[in-house]
RNA sequence: GUCCCCGUAGCUCAGGUGGAUAGAGCGACUGCCUCCUAAGCAGUAGGCCGCAGGUUCGAGUCCUGCCGGGGACACCA
């Protein structure tokens, strides 16, 4: 492994709203004021950052949006919105563009105050407050507790954790929370499945069921519960005996999921027993409860609900004609708790192959007088694993799948965390494993942190040559040249950023952030080679000048830093090549 | 059959609330470096954004219909 400082990801504090990039709301202002003159009612006005830098620092489409309730041309609208805008101080000056775009330019030293916002507020740049330290539960993994975790877990875990530490970013309170089904058939199951492979090794003949879990690793539980409690249960498989089956098997394997997320650096503030649901009555309450409502009907033996009153596409059954209850039961149960504890917002991260419960669980506590989107969901696909352009199965134990304890061994915690979070949720994600083991800058994970670790050995090869660094008063204003402009306006935006990947549940985007920023940063570090372009480097000599790009490092440094600090990658100040493949 | 997701460069994927010339990485190709600051650097090529309609001043983005891929449709979880 890469010899490297962790930095555990910053959460769990609400912030107060930081300070916002004033000329923003300058502008805003003197653009709203500016509109208001114009005789309609202008709705939003969006400021954006051009994706051109050509397009300017600022930009807005307001003009075209005016063109209809004004009957004018969108050009002719932004000429007038225009010349209301001198005397904004910071603007270098206004351009009307294309078919009807409002470009903002800033003075240098107004683009380059960035640089005193992130540097003040330091590991805390890019924290906002939209939530107002509301409490949200993120329930996410909620494997089962009848074998080990898989790859789609793996996304999951990195998925559900990602959202939860956005949310944090953006000003919630997050309770992140583990559900398991430990009760019903595939508790028997597993129970079943053990009892056969020990019956089997004690030279018994039993066979698996074709439903039986089916990995080696019952036959290791199998095993171990023998080594544990001896080899007395020949034949013998009464109730009492396959329940101690079940208490050894559910201990093992919830040990093994805990050691697997805990290793992914995923923690749970609380692990959610379904079989707790049975033991203080909830589910029987919540039958009562619902038939209250009136909205249940007795048909072949079974108890309904008319789910779809609620949209659902057919109705459920909530209890089975042999008087146990199904799954959706306990499920409804579940997010009545949920509720009762407080969670009014609650973002439910499960696997696609889930979908078809959303609209029953909704229908269920929609009955129950909660509110129609209760919850909100984020359901992700699939993963499969590549290598030489082919899929690959490298699982010896899980039988078909492969684990995610496996491939985090293999790539790493940082690697296998990115790789789960570079796509959107519902897309398919191909983990490329001969990407993900490269270390170059191939490898986005390391284009990232190479791009940090770049801005942490300047501070160092100063620090050798005497220079103090942190302590500068920088004048940004003298960072004109394009790359650095380009830089100070991306570091602007991480704030915003994370806003929206917050609303949007979309890790993701702070990845794609962070890859264009790290290339943005590599190729003004390259820019800089003293051997090539001694006056673009950073420690050049002019002490002014060297002071203001020091400045820009140090910004960029604590970017990247929050950004994968806040994706639960860490931030390595130093990257030593890993020789032991 | 019904419902959900996906379809963007050879491959893997980004593309805010509809805006300017559709982007990145890999791969391919062309230069350069072997000095230095990091296991390279700079650049080029590559696109009917699945198809067809529609809405709009403007559609990869919104609507409808088709085609293709994946998933879900139990008194299983």
């Amino acid at each position: 492994m890469p010899s490297r400082r962790p930095v555990r990801p910053h959460r769990g504090r609400p912030t107060p709203r930081p300070p916002t990039d004033s000329m923003q709301d300058a502008l805003l202002k003197a653009l709203e004021s500016a509109v208001s003159n114009l005789g309609v009612p202008a709705g939003e006005i969006r400021l954006e950052r051009p994706k051109d830098a050509d397009h300017g620092d600022f930009t807005t489409n307001v003009a075209m949006t005016l063109a209809r309730p004004l009957g004018r041309s969108p050009r002719d609208i932004a000429q007038d919105i225009r010349s209301a805008l001198d005397g904004v101080s910071g603007l270098s000056r206004v351009e009307v563009a294309g078919p009807g775009f409002l470009n903002f330019y800033l003075d240098a030293d107004t683009v380059g105050d960035v640089l005193r916002r992130i540097r003040k507020r330091g590991d805390e740049y890019g924290r906002s407050d939209v939530g107002h330290g509301a409490a949200i539960m993120v329930e996410f993994v909620s494997a089962n507790p009848t074998g080990p975790l898989h790859l789609g877990h793996g996304r999951q875990a990195a998925l559900g954790d990602g959202i939860a530490a956005l949310l944090e970013w953006t000003g919630w309170v997050v309770h992140r929370e583990f559900y398991f089904n430990d009760a019903g058939k595939q508790m028997e199951k597993l129970a079943h499945s053990i009892w056969v492979r020990y019956q089997q090794a004690l030279g018994e003949e039993a066979s698996l069921p074709d439903d039986a879990y089916q990995g080696a690793y019952i036959q290791e539980l199998a095993d171990s519960f023998r080594a544990e409690h001896g080899d007395g249960f020949r034949g013998d498989d009464s109730a009492e005996v396959l329940r101690k089956m079940e208490r050894h098997a559910v201990a093992v394997l919830r040990a093994e999921q805990v050691r697997d997320l805990e290793g992914f650096g995923v923690h749970f503030d609380e692990w959610f027993r379904e079989s707790s649901l049975y033991d203080d009555g909830r589910v029987d309450a919540t039958v009562e409860a619902l038939g209250a409502t009136g909205l249940t009907y007795e048909e072949d033996g079974a108890l309904w609900l008319k789910t779809t009153e609620f949209g659902d596409q057919k109705d459920r059954v909530m209890r089975k004609s042999d008087g146990s209850a199904t799954y959706f039961l306990p499920d409804v149960a579940y997010h009545l708790t949920k509720w009762e504890r407080g969670f009014t917002h609650v973002i439910n991260v499960q696997g696609s192959d889930h979908h078809g419960t959303v609209d029953r669980v909704r229908a269920g506590l929609q009955a129950l007088g909660k509110p129609p989107g209760y919850p909100e969901y984020v359901l992700h696909q699939m993963v499969t694993v590549e290598r030489g352009g082919q899929e690959v199965r490298f699982s010896k134990r899980a039988g078909s799948y492969a684990t995610m304890g496996e491939l985090v061994e293999q790539v790493g915690v940082d690697v296998a965390r990115y790789f789960f979070l570079m796509r959107r949720p519902e897309a398919h994600l191909s983990f490329d494993l001969d990407v993900a083991l490269d270390q170059s800058d191939k490898n986005p994970v390391y284009k990232v942190q190479y791009a940090h670790a770049r801005m942490c050995s300047i501070f160092a090869r100063a620090a050798e040559a005497g220079i103090l660094a942190t302590n500068a008063e920088a004048d940004p204003s003298l960072l004109t040249d394009g790359a650095e402009r380009e830089l100070l306006n991306q570091l602007a935006e991480f704030p915003e950023l994370v806003e929206r990947a917050a609303r949007d549940r979309a890790p993701h985007v702070v990845c794609d952030y962070l890859e264009r920023t790290a290339g943005m940063v590599n190729s003004w570090y390259h820019g800089g080679n003293p051997s090539r372009n001694p006056e673009l480097a950073v420690l050049v000599d002019d002490p002014a000048l060297r002071a203001a790009r020091l400045a820009l490092a140090d910004g960029i440094r604590i970017v990247l830093r929050n950004g994968l600090g806040l994706l639960g990658v860490s931030s390595p100040e130093r990257m030593d090549r890993r020789v032991d493949e």
